[in-house]
RNA sequence: GGGACUGUGGGGUAGCUUGGUCCAUCCUUCGGGGUUCGGGACUCCGAGACGCCAGUUCAAAUCUGGCCAGUCCCA
């Protein structure tokens, strides 16, 4: 009977409720940024892994899996990522009552847990390019506010970790990345901006930072993942070193690919509206729900005939869930909404004389359809759906970003704003103050509409060197 | 790191200023019964809370202190 809070005026307020009205996350586990995967967020979750395997060994890469504790002594040999991590790691400092010689560091990432290993698996040029991800929880001790799935204090990583022979083929299988991410947001139905981070920005240790915006509806800005070329910043603290054909040694050039359950949170702000979540087909707990609307006496041919129907999609591969409990139908549409089921299918006397199903998608979008080809029509509308989302995503990171010739432009903007750069950091940090935000970087792949490219810096405004780069207020 | 604020059933709240009228209000939720059932049903019965520990007091949800948890602002 609870109102969703505005989604335009109170995003945070909308998308808390959300996420706790459709049951993807309980958040009273007592520890802050721990919450605890319920059921149905549970399926969504596993759903979100399987694109992300899919996709990445699709290009290569397998799987492993680390410790999640890590010795001091290797947390502390590359000193750029050390720096970077030290404030937020959780240690542990006894075992028993025993105080530990050499403290442990609770991953807040798996460089400094692989890299050790790596050294000893890379011996010849032809051990590369080794390409291995894993998905594990890390953990990294956060004092801002947390928030399920977006800020958390453990969190379900993707890590890919890659070594590769040269310069040259770590930014290959940097772009590869770049092609993986670009089919796993599809599956999500997420649009986004390639943005390479500024450097004072980049990943503690990395040479570049290539990162995923997503603006959320004029609100705030979500980074959604990122790509990192680390040349043989790590390789060399850690000695991973290779023999060539020709019998010199060299050290290799690493890349990793970094992502997490905040792709559920982009998901649930970008696609959610006042009724609650939206989910893209690959990624929902249940791709279709059915109600069996019983009327008085007609009723056990109806529930008959929806446990057939629903017998039949999952034979076809959907996940399908029959709501044949006591409420009312209205009440059962109510909550699936709120849940984001994409499709609903309908059954009651009126279709069962017909030999149809009706079936309302989740933005509304109803049809009838003939019970004898309901999978294949249920796979049509579940396309249909998701290639709506898509539409719809794009329109908003479309209309979400808009350029800007002056600083004062940028004073409280809640858009991406494109802009000219020096490229001076200075400038930059001018940018940032402008904007109470970040300066994200610069596009690295087209953006989804075309600027005319900016002559001069915003900041300092000369005409030489002048990059377009793009400013906003992170989330 | 500095500061401000908050904590009442599963969720949201009233009560707190001025201690007693509180075996704690209302909505929702949950269990059971009946009538219902094509867009959040109605009704009857029932369940469920003062964050923790100490103190002040004849008396504490209310005042004081510590702790725990959380939120916001600043660096």
């Amino acid at each position: 009977m609870v109102e969703l809070p505005d989604k335009r005026t109170a995003f945070i307020d909308w998308y808390l409720a959300v996420v706790e009205a459709a049951n993807l996350s309980d958040k009273r586990y007592g520890i802050k940024g721990m919450n605890v995967w319920t059921p149905y967020g549970f399926r969504a979750r596993r759903n979100l892994d399987r694109v992300l395997v899919r996709e990445i060994e699709a290009t290569g890469s397998q799987g492993v899996e680390f410790p999640a504790l890590i010795p001091a002594t290797e947390f502390a040999k590359e000193k750029e990522h050390i720096k970077g991590f030290d404030a937020q790691v959780f240690w542990v400092t006894k075992g028993g009552a025993t105080e530990l010689d050499v403290p442990l560091v609770l991953r807040p990432t798996s460089e400094t847990a692989m890299y050790p290993i790596f050294a000893l698996w890379v011996r010849s040029h032809r051990d590369l390019p080794l390409n291995v991800y894993q998905i594990v929880n890390t953990f990294r001790y956060e004092t801002k506010t947390t928030r399920p799935f977006v800020r958390v204090r453990e969190i379900h990583f993707f890590e890919e970790h890659t070594c590769q022979l040269d310069e040259a083929r770590a930014t290959e299988r940097v772009r590869s990345n770049l092609g993986a991410f670009r089919r796993m947001a599809a599956s999500l139905a997420l649009p986004y901006l390639a943005v390479r981070r500024p450097k004072w920005d980049t990943f503690p240790g990395a040479d570049y930072t290539i990162a995923f915006d997503l603006p959320l509806d004029g609100v705030r800005t979500l980074q959604l993942g990122s790509v990192h070329h680390y040349r043989d910043n790590f390789s060399i603290p850690y000695g991973i070193r290779y023999e060539a054909p020709d019998g010199s040694t060299h050290a290799v050039h690493q890349t990793t690919f970094g992502l997490s359950e905040r792709l559920l949170g982009a998901i649930v702000g970008a696609h959610g509206d006042q009724r609650g979540a939206v989910f893209p087909s690959e990624i929902a707990p249940y791709e279709v729900v059915i109600v069996p609307v019983v009327a008085g006496a007609g009723g056990t041919a109806v529930a008959r005939a929806a446990e057939d129907v629903a017998e039949e999609l999952r034979r076809a591969g959907r996940r399908v869930v029959l709501d044949d409990g006591d409420e009312r139908p209205g009440a059962k549409y109510f909550r699936w909404e709120l849940a984001g089921v994409p499709l609903r299918l309908e059954i009651g006397p009126r279709e069962l004389e017909h030999g149809q199903l009706t079936s309302v998608d989740r933005l509304g979008r109803k049809a009838s359809v003939a019970r004898a080809s309901a999978p294949a029509d249920v796979a049509r509308r579940l396309e249909e759906l998701d290639a709506e989302l898509v539409r719809r995503a794009l329109d908003g990171l479309r209309s979400a970003i808009a350029p800007a010739a002056r600083l004062e432009e940028l004073t409280g903007s809640k858009q991406v704003r494109v802009l000219g750069w020096c490229g001076d950091e200075a400038c930059g940090h001018e940018v940032e103050r402008a904007i109470d935000g970040a300066l994200l970087g610069t596009p690295e792949e087209p953006l989804p509409v075309p600027f005319a490219a900016p002559t001069s810096c915003i900041a300092c405004g000369r005409t030489d060197g002048v990059r377009t780069a793009l400013a906003a207020q992170p989330m």
